[in-house]
DNA sequence: ACGCGTCAAGTACTC
DNA sequence: GAGTACTTGACGCGT
């Protein structure tokens, strides 16, 4: 038997006017005289964004959702060289701590994707070294809602750099150049054109890190069936206090297969699920459409037709 | 209210 | 080396 829990990605189609992820750009900074209004604005933005996660996370209790990707663009700016030595958390904590209490009123699992200029295998400096400072601020805001940082950050494994292998060993020296904290909050995930699974599965064996499994990814790129790799990509879990997380998607057309649908295929995902049954005790399936949270309920209404999948509330069945 | 162009810290590709 | 595309949500402007 195998307890799955659905989740989602930063935001909502269904819940109005709760974006978690307005912004300024860097240009609409660059163009403000008075520095210190400006970052005014920053703080009222990152609030009001912070303030709506929670009002997402409200949401999806009452639905019973408890597995949520948090937004990535939360403060904007956060880490723009250009901004360096501004205190974005002293002005958040207060919001940051809310967060945190109805995390702990509501067990769920949170956790981050952070964007792709995160790149660990980089041979830049200034590049890691910025890689370096997002890490930080995702465990800063982790911290400041008192939840542990330990693997809650999804990141591909990076460039190939006209290079694979070389630019797999770059991870490993990079990873070499990570400071522990941050390295804890690593979880690799195969990406759709570059690293496959079998790719990224050497890294987290090498390293201890867990490898999110996409599923769509894999049928975009892959050297072979998934379900060769299956046990090891289960054992890279081994010494997480969470469970095994994936990916699921489906392709949004035969040539635009790369793309995110609006929906998932839910016999695509149905046909995975009777695959891995009895595999595994718990797995977490973060879905991510274009229709996010009104995706993962469509889903929940087909496979509701599955006469033997066992309900336990509307986000988390057994299999 | 809606459509369209712009923006984005990285990487990849073309010329 | 410069320019463009990728991707995707937000924003601002014009209608």
């Amino acid at each position: 038997m195998t307890l799955v829990r659905l989740g989602y990605v930063a935001m909502s189609t269904q819940l109005q006017n709760a974006s978690p992820s307005q912004t300024m750009t860097f240009k609409q900074f660059s163009q403000l005289n008075d520095k210190e209004a400006a970052i005014g604005k920053l703080e009222r933005i990152a609030n009001s964004n912070l303030h709506n996660c929670l009002r997402l996370l409200k949401h999806n209790v009452a639905h019973d959702i408890k597995f949520f990707r948090f937004s990535s663009k939360l403060i904007p700016l956060a880490n723009h060289p250009e901004l360096k030595g501004w205190d974005f958390i002293n002005p958040l904590s207060e919001a940051l701590e809310e967060i945190g209490h109805y995390i702990k009123e509501h067990p769920m699992r949170v956790g981050f994707h952070p964007d792709h200029f995160v790149v660990l295998n980089t041979s830049d400096k200034d590049v890691l070294k910025n890689t370096f400072r997002t890490l930080d601020m995702h465990r800063t805001l982790l911290k400041g809602m008192d939840v542990s940082p330990k693997h809650r950050c999804v990141l591909h494994v990076g460039g190939a750099y006209d290079d694979k292998e070389k630019a797999l060993e770059q991870f490993i020296h990079n990873w070499g150049l990570t400071p522990r904290k941050l390295q804890e909050l690593v979880i690799l995930e195969n990406d759709d054109t570059i690293f496959s699974a079998s790719d990224t599965l050497y890294l987290c064996e090498k390293l201890g890190i867990p490898l999110v499994f996409d599923y769509h990814h894999h049928l975009a790129n892959h050297q072979k069936d998934w379900q060769e790799d299956w046990e090891r990509i289960k054992d890279t879990w081994g010494n997480s206090p969470l469970p095994i997380k994936m990916h699921i998607s489906s392709p949004r057309s035969e040539k635009e297969f790369k793309a995110h649908a609006e929906y998932v295929d839910s016999k695509m995902f149905i046909n995975f699920l009777h695959e891995i049954k009895g595999s595994v005790k718990e797995i977490d399936c973060m879905i991510e459409a274009k229709k996010k949270d009104e995706a993962l309920f469509k889903l929940v209404e087909d496979l509701k037709k599955e006469p033997y999948i066992e309900w336990i509330n509307e986000g988390s069945f057994s299999i």
